[in-house]
DNA sequence: CTTGACCTTGGACCTAAGTCCAAGGTATAG
DNA sequence: CTATACCTTGGACTTAGGTCCAAGGTCAAG
C-alpha cells in the first residue's frame, strides 16, 4: 500500500512536520515522490514510526533509536560488531527495566498498605516513600 | 550533614545551576541559607536529584516526576486518591516494562542467532528485527 | 472551474531542560 | 591581605525535538 504523508501521519498519530523532520533525520529513510512531487510511503512506516515514539517513551534519544534501526541495515560492519552493539542494549535494556521494577515494587507497597480511608497525613504511602528515599 | 551546592552537585553528578533550576522548578525543596545565603543542603538531597536523573533515563519528564515525588507530600488530597495515583503509576510501569521486554527479546534472539561471523549482509539480526516491526 | 483539502519548500518559532555569564559577595590557604 | 575557589542573583543562550507559517502547486467534488 502506498500513502501520503497525511495517512501516515494520521495513523501513526504525529504531525505531518515531524514525519518530515525524520525523514532529515535519517530516522526513516527518503520516501519515493509521485508525478506531483508527493511523498509516497509504504504502510510499514506507520510501524516505524510508532515504533520510533514508543522508544521515546522509554527514554531513548533519536540518536539512540536510530542507532537501535541501524543494527539492521549498516552495510560495513561485521557480524560480530553488530552482535556486540545489540548485547550492549540489551545490557541498557536490562539496568532500565529493573529500575523500573524498583520503581513499581515501592509504588505497590504503598498501595498496597493504604487503606483507601483517612487524610493523607495518615497514609502509608508517605512513610514508605521516604524509607525508599533514604535507604 | 550539611553541604554545600558544589558538594551536592559533584556527589549527583549535575552542575550546581541543575539544582538551582530544580529548585526553581519545584523538584527539590528550598534549602535552609546559612550566614553567608549559601544554600545548605542535607545530604540526601543527593538520593533525591539521583532519583531524578535515573527516573529521567527511564523517559519521566519533570513534571511527572515531580507528580511521583508528591505522592508522599501533599496535604490535601485523600489517602485513596493517592492509591488512585500510584496505581495509574504502576500501570504505565507495567507498559513501559512490557515494551522494554519487547525490545530485550529481539535483540537477544538476534544475538543467539548471530554466528559472529561474516559479513552483515548474511547476520541473522536483521532479518530478526525486521520480522519484529512487521508483526 | 472554483473550493477546499491536500501537498511542496525554506525558515521562523516553541518548549523542556538545562547551561553559561556578568557583576558582585565570601571564605580559606599561603 | 590577596589569590582563588567558592557562593549569590538575574538574565541570556543552547540543544533536542518538534511545530507553525507563508507562498505556492495539485487534485477531487460539486
Amino acid at each position: 500500500m502506498r500513502l501520503t504523508i497525511g495517512k501516515i501521519a494520521n495513523q501513526a498519530r504525529v504531525n505531518t512536520d515531524t514525519l518530515r523532520y525524520y525523514e532529515r533525520e535519517g530516522i526513516i529513510a527518503k520516501p519515493v515522490r509521485n508525478g506531483s512531487n508527493y511523498r509516497v510511503y509504504s504502510d510499514d512506516t506507520v510501524l516505524r514510526v510508532r515504533f520510533v515514539k514508543r522508544a521515546q517513551e522509554l527514554g531513548f534519544s533519536l540518536a539512540e533509536i536510530k542507532e537501535l534501526l541501524e543494527l539492521r541495515i549498516s552495510e560495513e560492519a561485521s557480524c560480530g560488531n553488530v552482535r556486540d552493539q545489540a548485547q550492549a542494549k540489551i545490557e541498557d535494556l536490562d539496568g532500565k527495566i529493573s529500575s523500573l521494577r524498583a520503581m513499581r515494587r515501592v509504588l505497590s507497597q504503598l498501595v498496597a498498605q493504604c487503606s483507601g480511608e483517612g487524610p493523607v497525613s495518615e497514609c502509608p504511602i508517605l512513610e514508605a516513600l521516604d524509607t525508599e528515599k533514604k535507604r
